[in-house]
DNA sequence: ACATAGAGGACCGGAGAGGTCCTGTAAATA
DNA sequence: TATTTACAGGACCTCTCCGGTCCTCTATGT
C-alpha cells in the first residue's frame, strides 16, 4: 500500500516540473496540467495549497501563473509533502502529543520518535532540485540516500 | 497526518509487548489486549495476520497463545508493517511497476525509487528488540537512526 | 470594459480503514 | 469421550476521508 496521498504525489510532480527549466519562470495551471497529464482541477487545487504554504509564488491576471518561491535547491521534499498532507509522521503520537488515546500506557512511543525523526530527515535532505537532476544515483548516494 | 494504519501501529505495539519479557513465551490474545489496553477484537485480528505471515507462532487449545517466531533481534519493524498493510512504499509506482497510470509520462519516478529504498532500509535496520531496550538513544544512534 | 487566471471554498461519491462478530477447528483436561 | 478454552478465517457494518469537480470572487493586463 502507498502511504503518500495522491495530493502530495501530484505536488512533488508539479514542483519538479516547475524546476525543470530553471529560466521559464511562469507556468499557468492549465499548462502544467498538460505537461504532467494530471487532471486540471487537481492541479489547480495542489498549486493553490503550495502557494498558500509559501512554496510557490503566484501571479494573477492575463499572463498569470506559478513559479518557485525559492531556488529548487532550497526546497526540501518534506516541505512539499507537509504542505499538502500535514506533518510527516508515521504514528499518531508523532504529529502532536496527546493525539493518541493509548499514549499513557504505550511503551513504544519513544522509539517511534527516533524512527519518525530519521524518516523526516531523509525527506529533508532531498530537495526538489535533486528530483530533476539526471544521474540521480550519484547525487542520492552523496546525500546518504542509497 | 499519520501515514501508518492503526492496524500496523497495533502490530508494532503487540510485537514489542511480546518481546518485553524474553522468557514468558506464551501470551494469549486476551492477556495482550489487557496489557496494551487495545480493543480485544482488534488484537485478535492483528495477531492472526502476524501469525499467517510467519512473524508469530501460535498454539491453540486451553493453554494456547502467541509467541515470537524468532528472536526479537531478527524481526525488523519493516516486516511487521508490511505484514499488516502491504509493502512499504510512499508512491504507487513503488509497490509494483504499472500500478500508476501516470508512470509513462512521469519524470520523478526514478528519484522516488531511491527515497523509497532509503526509508525501507531505515525500517529494516530497526528491530523489535530495539523497541524494548531502555536507553534507546544510543542504540538508535548506532543504527544511523538519529 | 473585458477577458484571463488565481483564491477560496462548498460539494459529492466511493473506497477503504477501523471495528465487531460468528462459525469452525485444534488442544488440553477431567 | 465430553467439555472447555483459544486460535483461524472469514463476513459484515459504519463512518471517515480521499480523490475529484465546480462555482463564485478577486486581481491583472490589454
Ligand atoms: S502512543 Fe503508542 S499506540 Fe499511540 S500512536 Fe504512538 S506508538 Fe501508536
Ligand atoms: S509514476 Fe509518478 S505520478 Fe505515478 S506514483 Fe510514481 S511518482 Fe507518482
Amino acid at each position: 500500500m502507498l502511504r503518500l496521498s495522491k495530493l502530495a504525489d501530484y505536488g512533488v510532480v508539479l514542483m519538479a516540473e516547475l524546476a525543470r527549466d530553471p529560466e521559464c519562470g511562469s507556468h499557468n495551471a492549465r499548462e502544467l496540467a498538460e505537461l504532467t497529464r494530471l487532471p486540471f482541477p487537481m492541479v489547480g487545487k495542489v498549486l493553490k495549497r503550495l502557494t498558500r504554504d509559501g512554496l510557490l509564488v503566484s501571479q494573477r491576471g492575463i499572463h498569470g501563473g506559478y513559479a518557485l518561491a525559492r531556488p529548487a535547491e532550497q526546497i526540501p521534499v518534506s516541505k512539499v509533502i507537509s504542505a499538502l498532507e500535514g506533518p510527516v509522521a508515521l504514528t499518531a503520537c508523532g504529529v502532536a502529543p496527546g493525539s493518541c488515546e493509548h499514549e499513557p500506557s504505550c511503551h513504544v512511543r519513544t522509539p517511534w520518535e527516533y524512527i519518525n525523526r530519521a524518516i523526516t530527515e531523509t525527506l529533508d535532505r532531498v530537495t526538489v532540485a535533486d528530483l530533476v537532476r539526471p544521474a540521480s544515483a550519484i547525487a542520492f548516494a552523496e546525500l546518504g540516500v542509497r
